[in-house]
DNA sequence: CTGTTAATGAAACTGTGTTGCAACAGGATA
DNA sequence: TATCCTGTTGCAACACAGTTTCATTAACAG
């Protein structure tokens, strides 16, 4: 259950445009693709909803558009703690950053934001003096509803 | 060249054991490649160095004593951000979490322990009642020295 | 030392993501 | 609207991480 669902319709597709980047209509489906899932979807998954909208378009342009938003840091790559293999999981990047929590028995993911971790960059950053561009934090463990009933 | 597989008896050695796994003569030398491994490694490269140990491993074997390794929570698994393509890298698991810092320039890894994050872990597993089996916090982004030299 | 059983190695396989290239189309321009 | 330039696409072949199958080997308990 992605957390505000907030839409902002064409939010992608305009951060693409506002770059000068061609829009094209493969583009164009891809980005509808990502910016409406309903929970965090893979590459395969998203080929697969797009070529619903647009039977030709192929995984290649998929992987490419992906890797270009990654690039300009308009979506996010997770791994959700690798739970179903190595696939990796894409999602808009959010107006602020928020936690996964992928529970080991279930399967269910969840997210959480949270001022500590706001307050945790802030001091990585004072303290390392590191700049934080992109940032990830996955945790694996028990959801409330296994650690209740943990007999289903 | 094959050193004798008698190294140092590390933790990782007698976690297994106490855990009544066999200790075969590829474990212990894939424990001792991970245990002493002055960076983080990918699983081709802990092959290399175990080959050089034991020139008869096989990559089956590494792969399928970190997935051990992993699911006994002895190893983390990390991405370092995929600076590097896909690897995913090993490490012992430390007595305390730390984060990992890549360098998005000059691929410098850097970790770094703090008390916030704790915490942050601490608010997790009470406000969701979720609990913590294994958390991974990564951020990208450019370090010290690379913000004070980005001509070089 | 022996037997049981888990672990190994080799090869074939799966699945994810990439590359090279000819054909195509976005969008700027006139 | 027609033209052009250049970035983008689809396809096939590729690269590579990781897994499966199964016959053989070896840990270690008795
Ligand atoms: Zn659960
Ligand atoms: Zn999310
Ligand atoms: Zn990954
Ligand atoms: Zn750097």
């Amino acid at each position: 259950m992605p957390l505000p669902a907030t839409e902002a319709p064409g939010r992608l597709q305009a951060a693409l445009a506002s770059r000068g980047l061609r829009l094209t209509r493969q583009r164009r489906t891809i980005l509808g693709v990502v910016e409406n899932a309903k929970q965090h979807l893979d590459a395969s998954q998203i080929l697969r909803h797009a070529k619903k909208l647009d039977p030709e378009i192929d995984r290649v342009t998929v992987y490419r558009t992906l890797k270009l938003l990654k690039r300009h840091g308009l979506v996010d790559e997770l791994d959700l703690m690798h739970m179903q293999g190595e696939k990796h999981f894409y999602e808009r990047r959010p107006q602020r950053d928020h936690i996964h929590m992928a529970c080991l028995r279930c399967g269910k993911i969840m997210e959480f934001e949270s001022d500590l971790f706001d307050r945790l960059k802030g001091q990585i950053q004072r303290d390392c003096r590191f700049h934080i561009v992109v940032s990830r934090l996955e945790v694996g463990g028990y959801c409330a509803d296994c650690r209740t009933n943990p007999s289903e």
